[in-house]
DNA sequence: CATATTTTTGCAACAGAGTTGCATTTTATT
DNA sequence: AATAAAATGCAACTCTGTTGCAAAAATATG
């Protein structure tokens, strides 16, 4: 992981990168990804965050990192919206992002497996195809 | 499709089988998923009934189909929630709606790949799969 | 068919999520 | 240090979804 110095500079290094202003707000919910090993939703950056930054904040700079590919979006079917930090060499608009999600059923937990690739699916003619999401629900190893 | 006739006694006969009772708000929202021939938001029900039913009526309806195995929903990375109906054995509690989606990234319809099956994916070592989901986004073969 | 019982509906009121405009503050540039 | 550019916080608003309750409609019963 690297003490929090290190962290820090890693984050600034990624918003420089990623031609953003240093902020206090940008770097804070970095670290939150950074440290989370799910996906987390608006709800639980406010939660840990202690109300310290406005929602409208919050919404801006989730949306400024969608932009920027360094966080992507997890489906869901309820109206929730969770995110979590792009691992691929992700660009703005151009997410490479092509992994499984897992959702676990007992702690709530949603993951990206990284390590699971997608495999081929096979359309019927004349469907073209940009994009596959996968979520699988189940049992997560630590919960098990 | 069949006449306007037999598809309203379809849907009578569907309700009964589900143990509920026959209202003008289930026959006419029923209809709307059987016409149509992609999935449905909330909002899409608004509009094309014209207002005629209360917003709260839809979702409690939407919900009723739902717990009784006659639609299922279909996951977004925004907060929108989209149904479609069952065209498997489905029952309370218990769907089977084990197909790929498909949302057209220029009509902007999602429609279910019936006849397209879920390839099998392996997870790592302790986790347990109860379901999942695939979602692929392009261009359909309408837009082509 | 008439009546009683059960279920559904519509309304009002509310809660939560997300958006927009604008003045103020912070960050970056010179 | 001064200036320009960008981000933030606040207020106000819209949109989505929920709950309690009385009225209406559907079903069950004789
Ligand atoms: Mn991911
Ligand atoms: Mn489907
Ligand atoms: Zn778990
Ligand atoms: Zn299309």
């Amino acid at each position: 992981m690297g003490t929090k110095q290190q962290i820090t500079e890693r984050i600034t290094a990624l918003l420089k990168d990623s031609k953003l202003s240093v902020t206090e707000t940008r770097v804070k919910i970095l670290e939150l990804f950074m440290k989370s090993n799910g996906a987390l939703e608006h709800s639980d950056i406010e939660t840990q965050t202690g109300q310290s930054f406005d929602r409208v904040t919050v919404y801006r700079t989730l949306q400024t990192f969608l932009d920027k590919g360094i966080i992507h979006k997890i489906p869901t079917t309820d109206t929730s919206v969770r995110y979590a930090v792009c691992k691929s060499e992700c660009t703005e608009h151009d997410h490479h992002d092509h992994h499984v999600h897992f959702k676990c059923e007992s702690c709530g937990n949603t993951t990206c497996l990284d390590e699971t690739n997608i495999p081929e699916i096979s359309l019927p003619k004349g469907y073209a195809m940009h994009n596959v999401e996968v979520v699988v629900s189940g049992v997560c190893k630590t919960c098990k």
